[in-house]
DNA sequence: GCGCTTCTGGTAAGCGCTTACCCCGACTCC
DNA sequence: GGAGTCGGGGTAAGCGCTTACCAGAAGCGC
């Protein structure tokens, strides 16, 4: 930690130490014995202000002060006059654990991202952190309309497929509900995790005690790969996949195959085809492959617009034409595919739809409206669109597409 | 909200309706009354349990199980046997809220961030959520190292210089204290602040009662600047700024007007060089200086890579060569800026390491070790880097420089 | 004028933990 | 053998709130 110019006043107030807990300093009932009147007011640094000592400024029982806050009862208007003024005064505000514990509410709901994993690839990609773009996009999200509902959001990262869950379970206590996102938790943790606790997962399955939210895979892979063989009638396409078992991959690489069977192309998968959902990964891919001579497809579809990024890359070096030798296409549509080059044709997924829906769904587990239905077990499917831009070999003067960053700058 | 094919298995479980808070359920001393034994034993939804439901199924007080689950004095070996199973039987873990109200700390630390423009800008740019990238990395930096304390960051975010900070004090009440992203307060309301918890800013100025951490603007530019003007000889120099009241683009402002002069450089400024921060508002300013007839200086130089990305489209639009005609460079070293065409010379902030080290330092505020000294009032300052790449006219060949995603596959 | 309802404010219990304090039995030491 | 120590367990206070319950004052009808 590097300490720079620092203005050294040298102060010597330091947070005071606070008291451990345990009986020593207020009476069993009523106000604190001799507490400073804490609070933004003086200068003086200092614990925030409780409740009691609002009561004791405003010359009214903390029952009072609690009730004129919260809009309980119908306080007397000279007492409401009075209580206000003090919070005013001391700049109080309610203690959020305090309240959490007499309500039962903490307003505050866990939401479990997958850590990235300990980049194993050197070079361009080394800190491939554009990874974090994706499940940032959608806390944002839910951030939006957490806010609406005067929630908050409680960040953690868990290794992928963390074995024991207990991180996870741990942080079910300290908020109302979950948000798991894609391959956090193997489904018994799950289903179990889910009795405990207002669960909502997203790419992943919903189970008798959970509720999960995803975008319809199946309706935009149908759209991409019909537009390839038939809209170009490329012959045959390659599927650069993602993790294995996410849910995700599995209905991605399940309507591809079905697709390319129906238009009657060729269709290119397995083990050579396994890609990680990273950058690195996808060039890695494509590197082995064409150093094995094998023929490539005339498209390729990535799992995703990282992967995509790693592909081209890939096919840049080796000088292959892109889309006149190799069409690319991706899934996600996240920001960047529109600055790539060529600007990278997508399935759009409603990113940040998807975690606005995810929170709005787990505020209904958690406080339901009357006469609300009970979602668990539900299945909740956004759907999805088709940009065509450039790597599939729709031209610059396609309708869809538009002219972007430089890229005539550069052309002759 | 689509809702999609649930498996509509129509279960009744419901969460069990709480009992409002308030006296009703537990004896004034000793376990509660007949509570069914919660948990994630059976299959039966309810309450987590608690740690009286622990006590008595080991036959136990509270205390010790309190005592085993935190390591106090030295339980005899059949006790704590006896508490940790019945922990592991029950997957007890305790309540947050309690365990906070009770050792007066939450293990949560508030993070505010500013929350994007409503986007004021229609086509390439209008989802220009990109933007996120940057504090979402310093984020991600922060989480890290939270983690490893045992910390969880809560987020909300805030619009741009949040009028009264309401919302900023009360997300103070849910955690021991903040990290403040750039602009989201003012001075007065963060020195306040800092009397009443633990702050640290991102970007910002250090108050006597805060820390702030930022990094080095001035080392950065000056290399940036030398680098155009020495190294490719450029005559003249435009600054297209941010923020006008942010700290970072009067720190980047100064120091390139004083290294051009010393560099016998025409520099070109002022409000029509007048940016915000974002893609759309650089290419804005640099559509209406085209517009005007005025002549470019031969290298640009914009207040972060986001404003750069505007400024490349803006010039490609009008087929202007870069560098050719124009050098353009950025600040951040954000991921795209490698993905862009030509790629982006930038100034490279150690962005995860702000995050990381305003944790640390905040975390040395909450809790500090013991003769520690104060960190109250410094100024951190965490090293750049410049990073050569095409936009500002070093070649392909250059030993930084790497060829990239498919460039060579478009150019003839 | 008196019992009744209505309205407000205060009192204290309880949310689920941690821990100070007390107590008791087992040892230790003269 | 009795006083002193020590180790471990239980009891209950208290963290800062919300709210059920109670009590007194005021308003009301007959």
């Amino acid at each position: 930690m590097t300490t720079g110019t620092g203005s050294e006043t040298g102060r010597t107030t330091g947070f005071p130490a606070r008291p451990a807990a345990g009986r020593m300093t207020r009476a069993v009932t009523g106000p604190p014995a001799g507490a400073p009147v804490a609070g933004a007011l003086g200068g003086t640094p200092g614990q925030p202000p409780t409740i009691y000592d609002v009561a004791r400024a405003a010359g009214v029982s903390i029952a009072s002060v609690s009730r004129v806050l919260n809009g309980r009862r119908n306080p007397r208007e000279e007492t409401r006059d009075r209580v206000l003024q003090a919070v005013a005064e001391l700049g109080f505000v309610p203690d959020g654990a305090a309240r959490a514990l007499s309500v039962r509410l903490k307003e505050v709901v866990g939401v479990v991202v997958r850590r990235p994993q300990p980049s194993r690839s050197d070079g361009v990609f080394a800190d491939e952190d554009e990874n974090l773009q994706f499940p940032d996009m959608i806390n944002r999200g839910m951030e939006v309309v957490a806010q609406h509902y005067g929630y908050d959001l409680l960040i953690r990262s868990v290794d992928l497929h963390e074995s024991d869950g207990r991180r996870i379970f741990a942080l079910a206590r300290k908020s109302d509900g979950l948000i798991l996102h894609d391959q956090v938790i193997s489904i018994e943790q799950l289903t179990r995790l889910g009795r405990q606790v207002p669960v909502v997962t997203l790419a992943f399955v919903p189970t008798p005690t959970t509720v999960n939210v995803r975008s319809d895979n199946e309706a935009g892979m149908r759209e991409l790969i019909r537009h390839l063989a038939v809209d170009h009638g490329y012959g045959s396409i390659g599927y650069l996949s993602g993790h294995l078992d996410s849910p995700d991959n599995l209905a991605r690489s399940a309507t591809i195959r079905a697709e390319a069977e129906a238009a009657g192309v060729q269709f290119l998968n397995g083990p050579p085809w396994q890609g990680d959902y990273s950058a690195a990964g996808g060039a890695r891919v494509m590197e082995r492959l064409l150093a094995s001579g094998a023929e490539l497809p005339r498209a390729i579809v990535c799992a995703n617009d990282q992967t995509a990024i790693g592909v081209l890359y890939a096919l840049g070096q080796r000088r292959i034409a892109i889309p006149g030798q190799v069409a690319v296409a991706g899934f996600d549509d996240i920001p960047v595919a529109r600055h790539l080059n060529p600007r990278l044709t997508s399935v759009r997924q409603p990113i940040q739809d998807l975690g606005a829906t995810a929170f709005e769904t787990l505020h209904a587990l958690i406080s339901p409206a009357a006469g609300e239905q009970d979602l668990r077990g539900r299945d909740i499917v956004l759907p999805t669109r088709l940009n065509r831009r450039e790597s599939c070999g729709c031209g610059p003067g396609h309708p869809d597409s538009l002219v972007l960053a430089g890229t005539e700058g550069l052309l002759p």
